[in-house]
RNA sequence: GGCUGGGUAGCAGAGUGGUUAUGCAGCGGCCUGCAAAGCCGUGUACGCCGGUUCGAAUCCGACCCCAGCCUCCA
């Protein structure tokens, strides 16, 4: 059975859908002002695991991704770049699709985007002033009355008290507490608007996705996600704004990411230490990265570093040198489903259901030397679970050939080929061991297997 | 200061009260013209100090260290 680490009870715990058999998954994505960076690509792919995993093992899934697209760094953004928001909007947007295409992250079952959700944001707040949950204030921002929503902190293990007493909290003339957080914002002039009861202005940060998750999935669902930095106050502020709108609870499992760090440092915007997807995707293959994000339990913190980057392409590459030329077949009882499966259970564990593939390897080696077809089976098997965490669905001719990007294109390399294979009937080694090695400084390595000569890009 | 996570062999990274994680690198062997790939074998690993236990790296307590949140951030 799948248990999950619930970041609200801070407790690993037995996964049961609100309906048996339909998971209903709702996940923050992206404000959309800029590329993504490997922060957003972790929890992209994160929740593609978690959804292909959900699904492999039979549950009907509705997984929503967000899209947030009006906020004040977008109105910033937007300003200084002096573009139409809306074009700026739909360029990162793009963007965006692109990198998780690129990743294998299949797309989400909905993308509803903030701007698209007025009504139901403004019936939300409404409802909430309503209730005595919210107040508009003098300056004509609607503000959430977090003393009011008793259970507020329960989710990052904070009483308003000790929030209190934290340092940053700015202090608004206009706000009843200073920890109120804001609903609705005023426009000033030039900013982008919508109409309100309580005067032109733009949803504040939280309030979407309380509207756009409960109207996607229903006032009480399974599972909500997000990068581990959404807990607070984002999260937070999202229970306080739905449970007391709809007077259901709202979630059941919290599932956060953890981050990706550089030198031991989270990697964010506000330090600038980040890379973009598409800066490292140019430095190393797609699934490789996917390999590596996926190398690591989702809540630790993921290093990046060309060590470990490096070390998932090897990884990797030993997995599909596995699969190399064996003939298309069915899996058969083998047992390693099941051993797969455990690890998955087991919270998502990614890294141990990466040791089944390992092992799985292993086997299909050993059958291999002697009958490639006695291995096929157990290749076929490979690749089905292979596709629950999105690897090893390319031909492994096209993962270790590599794209011609750079470097000697296929022709050269086969005609090198060609005239060694010649210099091998003479029985001329050096000439053979040159050809190879001058190979092999440009980064193709080959491979005498079985009287024929195969090569890869390192 | 409060709250969350975490400290595992050369590196990365799971896991567990007593018996192999796994990958990369290393060492020995097989294979090979030689390699590569592969196979077999190979590691005094579990931050520190106490305690519980027949036995703890795994449970308990104290301590040290690291990262994160408490302000926008995935």
């Amino acid at each position: 059975m799948l248990h999950i680490y619930n970041s609200l009870t801070k407790k690993k715990e037995p996964f049961t859908p609100i309906t048996p058999g339909k998971v209903r998954l709702y996940v923050c994505g992206m404000t959309v002002y800029d590329y993504c960076h490997l922060g957003h690509a972790r929890v992209m792919v994160g929740f593609d695991m978690v959804a292909r995993y959900l699904r492999a093992r039979g549950n009907q899934v509705t997984y929503i991704r967000n899209i947030t697209d009006i906020d004040d760094k977008i109105i910033k953004r937007a300003q200084e770049n002096g573009e139409d928001i809306n074009a700026l909007t739909a360029r990162f947007i793009q963007a965006m699709h692109e990198d998780a295409t690129a990743l294998g992250v299949l797309p989400p079952d909905n993308e509803p985007r903030a701007t698209l959700h007025m009504p139901q944001i403004l019936s939300m707040i409404a409802k909430l002033i309503e209730q005595g949950f919210a107040y508009p204030a003098k300056n004509k921002d609607v503000y959430y009355r977090v003393r009011k929503f008793l259970p507020y902190g329960s989710l990052s293990g904070k009483t308003l008290d000790e929030l209190k007493i934290g340092a940053g909290v700015e202090v608004d003339e206009e706000k009843e507490d200073p920890l109120d957080f804001v609903l609705w914002k005023s426009a000033k002039p030039g900013e982008p608007q919508w109409d309100s009861p309580w005067g032109a202005g733009r949803p504040g940060w939280h309030i979407e996705c309380s509207a756009m998750s409960t109207t996607c999935l229903g006032n009480h669902f399974d599972i909500h996600g997000g990068g581990m930095d959404l807990k607070f106050p984002h999260h937070e502020n999202e229970i306080a704004q739905s449970e007391a709108a709809t007077g259901e609870k709202f979630v059941n499992t919290w599932m956060h990411i953890g981050f990706v760090r550089l030198d031991e440092e989270k990697m964010s915007k506000s330090l600038g230490n980040f890379f973009t997807v598409r800066e490292v995707l140019k430095k190393y293959d797609a699934e490789v990265v996917r390999y590596f994000i996926l190398g690591s339990h989702y809540r630790s913190p993921l290093d990046y570093s060309d060590e470990n980057l490096l070390g998932a392409k090897a990884a990797l590459t030993r997995l599909y040198l596995a699969l190399k030329d064996l003939p298309a077949a069915t899996p058969t009882a083998d047992g390693y489903e099941e051993k797969f499966n455990a690890a998955m259970d087991d919270d998502f564990n990614t890294p141990g259901a990466m040791a089944v593939l390992f092992e799985l390897a292993r086997d299909i080696n050993k059958l291999r030397e002697n009958n490639l077809a006695a291995a096929a089976p157990l290749g076929a098997r490979l690749r089905r679970l292979g596709d629950i965490l999105g690897l090893l669905q390319r031909k492994p001719q096209v993962f270790l050939q590599g794209d011609v990007a750079n470097g000697l294109a296929d022709e050269q390399i086969e005609a090198l080929i060609k005239q060694r294979v010649q210099a091998r009937q003479n029985r001329n080694w050096a000439e053979s061991d040159r050809i190879r090695d001058d190979l092999k400084a440009q980064g193709v390595i080959l491979e005498d297997t079985a009287g024929k000569t195969t090569w890869r890009r390192l």
